[in-house]
DNA sequence: TCTTGAAACTTCATGCTTGAAATAATTGAC
DNA sequence: GTCAATTATTTCAAGCATGAAGTTTCAAGA
């Protein structure tokens, strides 16, 4: 075994390595999603938690369930409402009552948001390599193989 | 080199890796945040943002400045203001002011304070342990180290 | 059919968060 | 010493986020 006090060896063997990791891992994302909220900003006058919905939408061409938005995103039902209601005025997305279910609605991106999204896409990915930078491609592979196992180990 | 379409290899090699870690970075961090918020508020009805507050507070005994929990927490210093003031309220936090710069003002826990905040860090503790339990110590040690020298690279 | 329960959303109150503007105190150049 | 620039903080408007309560619709048994 390696050197530490018997307490922790009593009570929970490499808590400190996992609680350690856990800080670091919200610094890295809480950084990262500072500088990337701030470019969305200047660059483009568009937000995060839009910019995340309208990237779920682009990868669905055939739209999604607001439901399926928030488990998706992580986030409540009563947020992406919100969220969606402004990317409507904005006329980014629509949303189309379903043949069969008149309780759900679909959203979809609208033209002008899939042109949009792709332009935004772009320099989203330019962005996230550059402060992502100082990882190898080889490391970036392990770190998101190990970060996935964490994901379906949890997800279930 | 690997095999890659030639378009990224004249754009960003790796790009698609780094984004794909970023990703999962994200949902990762989430994932562990709102189990750790719901867990905070119904164990101990305390919210996420107050209870970083206090953990930073905790490792400096003799306080910190609105300006340094504002850098160190990665928040706005608008953003700090709130949650101190609902701290103050709660009688778990104080604001004194410092001799021979009265725009200053130094936070530090009170007793309630830390009496409080050490019962949340034993239960905080052991949770991040049981949601990251499917990382190895040996991997958490290794992916820690990876986060820092990201870290440290970005910082400056 | 009717009615009970579940599902998909929306609405609302509350709290978090940012960025910009305002306030107040300090520092430095002259 | 005075004034401009800087620093520390607060205030404010707008947007994000949650969880609970409410609405509408669907499904399925008595």
């Amino acid at each position: 075994m390696h050197d530490m006090p018997l307490s922790q060896i009593a009570s929970y063997a490499g808590s400190k390595e996992r609680l350690r990791l856990w800080i670091r891992l919200l610094r890295v994302s809480r950084t990262i999603e500072n500088e990337l909220r701030l470019r969305l900003k200047s660059e483009f006058d568009m937000t995060l938690p839009r910019f995340d919905v309208m990237a779920a939408l682009n990868r669905k061409p055939d739209g999604l369930l607001m439901s399926d938005l928030s488990r998706f995103l992580l986030v409540s039902n009563g947020n992406v409402t919100v969220i969606v209601d402004r990317l409507v005025t904005d006329g980014l997305v629509v949303r189309s009552s379903r043949e069969g279910d008149r309780r759900t609605s679909i959203v979809t991106l609208t033209d002008a948001g899939m042109t949009l999204f792709r332009q935004i896409a772009t320099e989203h990915e330019k962005w996230v390599n550059e402060l992502l930078g100082s990882i190898g491609d080889e490391e970036a592979r392990h770190l998101a193989g190990m970060l996935k196992s964490f994901r379906s180990n949890w997800e279930t």
